[in-house]
DNA sequence: CCAAAAAGCTGACAATTATCATATTCTGTT
DNA sequence: AACAGAATATGATAATTGTCAGCTTTTTGG
């Protein structure tokens, strides 16, 4: 059955794609500079691929044979402790890259990556990108320049989300993390809607002590929730009380 | 006095250097697959630096105009958070790279770096760097594989150290970590002797608190100390407690 | 719309961790 | 060897966080 409603799904999304297609090119976020030839090869060697919501991408260890660009949706990825705890890592959006250090360096993939979103990807062969990476400079510069990216990003939010700062303030953070970097909907609700237990994994603590946290918040008029989506209030209260 | 102090280090060194550089050369890991004539170059356009214990190597911000080989000694690469509190990113042992990302993208350095030892460096200029970066794909590539191996390691730590697993296991991940990665002197002492306010930088917590767990540690036996030198009795019975 | 499964919630109690002021030891410099 | 300043140690108290079992709501698939 969940067979059947991945088909339907996908079958919905091959209707939209013709239309799509041809409306927007995939953003590439970390390739943005390179020029539109160079782009144009990427395109040619690649294939679309539609994942539903919260299914495996890749797994840590996997060797991979694709880069991936997700081009909508959401995706996370997370390493598992050696007491079984899942650790998510990094919050990925629109036009960032998934596959790049397994296909830099023949390693098998460090992370394992899920889907928070029905998404759609840009799958490109490892051939291509080997290629591009041997001959292509400035291909080589731009993965340069992500990876940089990268790290910079991995550091920021480490420090962002690392104890120290106790829990309270750790949440505050992410959720004004989750407003700047993915938006809201129509409502004015967070538009990536993260379970308690994927927040309890970015932060370190458990599901419950976020739910207890969030009903604080609410309590105080900082956020809202309606069924299980999140409005925050105001940006401004949160941040004046836990920066 | 402290000048003085610095100077008559720097003279020791430089006493030493003629014999020490013959002796080995730099080690670069990062660069070892290199080949020898590029190693050479990278060489001719670049500077011995003597810097000691507890000396900013660069802050966070500033404009690197070096990249940075740690031929002998040690660093920790440290962030600010908003609170002012120091975050520890990451400790640096012998041939490794300092300001690689600053020198990649012209940015400010992300992080500030400190010696925890007395320390040498072979400092290469910028502009050898950016024409090897442009010039030569090889190194390009060897870039690619060092941030690569930068984000890995990153992303290893940030499991070892979070929350979600209580400070005396965290503590016993760093203990291990440190005989690991820096060993052991003639006495069996961990050769790095990190402050216990620097421990508390990377695990997150407060200096006191790990000072207590430090005497829990001793009177279970399985670590003693002389002075401010930890010893750890048996990794193993570490290892098995604390994983 | 229904049933089942998953996710969210509750609150009290236990365990862990932070903090403080003070005391001791260590380090580098004369 | 002695000094000053830094680092380390102490221990009790307060605050934060973890945990549990059972409950309610929401989501999912059909």
């Amino acid at each position: 059955m969940i067979i059947v409603s991945f088909l339907e799904k996908s079958l919905l999304y091959l209707c939209d794609m013709e239309k799509c297609e041809t409306i927007k090119a995939p953003q590439l976020n970390d390739f943005k500079s390179l020029d539109s030839s160079m782009l144009q090869q990427l395109k040619d060697g690649s294939q679309f691929i539609f994942i539903p919501k919260g299914r495996m991408v890749f797994k840590e260890g996997q060797q991979l044979t694709k880069l991936y660009c997700l081009e909508d949706g959401a995706c996370k990825f997370s390493k598992m402790d050696t007491a079984g705890h899942e650790h998510i890592l990094k919050l990925l959006g629109k036009g960032e890259l998934l596959g790049k250090r397994s296909l830099i360096s023949h390693q098998g993939a460090k992370v394992s990556a899920r889907t928070l979103k029905d998404s759609r990807f840009w799958a490109m062969d490892r051939g291509v990108i080997q290629k591009a990476i041997n001959e292509n400079p400035k291909f080589c510069k731009q993965l340069l320049f992500a990876l940089t990216d990268d790290l910079n990003q991995s550091e920021h939010s480490r420090v962002l989300f690392s104890s120290s700062k106790g829990i309270r303030q750790r949440l505050a953070s992410l959720l004004l993390y989750l407003n700047d970097k993915f938006g809201i909907n129509t409502d004015g609700e967070l538009a990536l809607q993260l379970k308690r237990e994927d927040m309890a994994a970015i932060l370190g603590t458990s599901p419950e002590y976020i739910i207890n946290i969030l009903k604080e918040f609410k309590s105080q008029n900082l956020i809202s929730t309606s069924k299980t989506r999140i409005k925050i209030i105001s940006t401004a209260a949160l941040e004046k009380r836990f920066s």
